[in-house]
DNA sequence: GAATTTTATTGAAATATTTAACAAATTTAA
DNA sequence: TTAAATTTGTTAAATATTTCAATAAAATTC
């Protein structure tokens, strides 16, 4: 691995080079160049060369690269070699949508434990998965060594359940909760924040109508391409 | 007002103000200071001041800003002081979550279309909400006048189904969809990739944590760079 | 009412990220 | 075999975003 800093924006953008460098092998491709990833990732091919420079030299000048090595080489980097097991935390209706969304399909990753205060939940499974009490939390979490979670409680309990996670020894958390949830810096939290989404989505396509992605041939010079926001 | 761009950066963060302004509303407070919510909705407090500038002289130097007039400001920009109707494409696993999510509880948006494929589900209603067949689906959108839509579909009809959102007006898609899907420049996408962003997760609390870089100030992190790709 | 404290605003500096440009390596075609 | 075409890797430039520092205004305290 590159012992050079990787950025966060690369960071971000490597799951999707890796299920697009699955695609192409599976569909029997050899090779692949940026201009082509760009085309299906929609990330500029410059960005995507930029990206894998990072990790050295990967690809070969006038050829492209070779598919599978550098599915490989992102399976790795990605731990995609190793099974991951995640805590879901809370089996309400969010989380049982994840539940059945099931990660495992094409990815080293699943949810091995569910947790939940309902008693009608606790003792059952679901998708395959045990529920448990979130009393034993803690506990479970460190017996099953897990220690990814996905965070889907309703807003009031959300920085309870973080602290145990914390507790149980989780360095990763996936929190669908509207709460910016407070943890030691050690732990690393991505936030995914639906109702965010969709007013951002909104405010959008009110205020900025000129910068979606747009991939379709050019149409002639938008006046609008250089909106700005007068309010 | 400033007739200044706003930064995306900046708008994707104006829901989060939003809502915690609505919070302290409701709480009673009167005013509050950029170090206080940034407490709470974990961004710099240097950033909140520099967002909220572009929007010209929110608030009152010594005293801070008047959570009523601040909060009524921010529905105003993210058009959250009318109702925005919104369609869900694809009433499956995901799909029936999104819609007992209830968007509206907070928020003047609401899911007010379902469209499926599946007959035992068209026609029928679900949280309130009709589901017709894709079908129909270009003429409800133009006729219910909807134009953002949630796109849950499996991703073999990701592209087909963009298109047909795009043929019936719509201006915004959610897209939970793993395809980077092509649209006219008009149209705004956002990819919300919940395998990509546990990937990203394991990612960056192996790497990142093997190499030290988790002393960065920043982790709590910036939540709101997390989700969007297409920008 | 003067002094002190708090805190927004603003411009500038520091970081981070994306895009552009192009030499070098390789392949392909003639 | 050689010339043309392709495509990477990398440096530099351009953008975008965040953070810092200086200042000024308002509010509070004494």
């Amino acid at each position: 691995m590159a012992d050079k800093k990787i950025p966060k924006a690369t960071a971000r953008r490597l799951p999707l080079y890796y299920r697009y460098l699955r695609f192409l092998h599976e569909a029997g491709k050899e090779r692949v160049s940026s201009a082509k990833l760009s085309e299906a990732v929609k990330v500029d091919s410059a960005t995507i060369r930029r990206d894998f420079s990072y990790f050295g030299a990967l690809g070969k000048r006038g050829y492209g690269y070779d598919v599978e090595a550098l599915m490989n080489f992102f399976s790795k980097t990605l731990n995609q070699d190793r099974l991951t097991n995640v805590a879901l935390i809370g089996v309400g209706n969010l989380g049982q949508a994840l539940l059945n969304y099931n990660f495992r399909r094409n990815n080293n990753i699943r949810i091995s434990a569910g947790f939940d205060v309902k008693d009608d939940l606790i003792g059952t499974i679901h998708q395959g998965v045990p529920i448990y009490d979130i009393n034993e939390m803690v506990d479970q979490l460190e017996m099953q060594q897990i220690d990814v979670a996905i965070l889907t409680v309703p807003s009031e309990i959300a920085q309870e359940m973080a602290d145990k996670l914390v507790k149980g020894g989780v360095r990763g958390i996936m929190n669908f909760t509207p709460i910016r949830v407070t943890v030691p810096k050690e732990v690393r939290v991505h936030n995914v924040d639906l109702t965010n989404e969709l007013q951002t989505l909104i405010y959008f396509i009110n205020y900025y109508q000129d910068f979606g992605q747009n991939t379709e041939p050019e149409e002639d010079d938008n006046p609008l391409n250089d909106l700005f926001y007068n309010d």
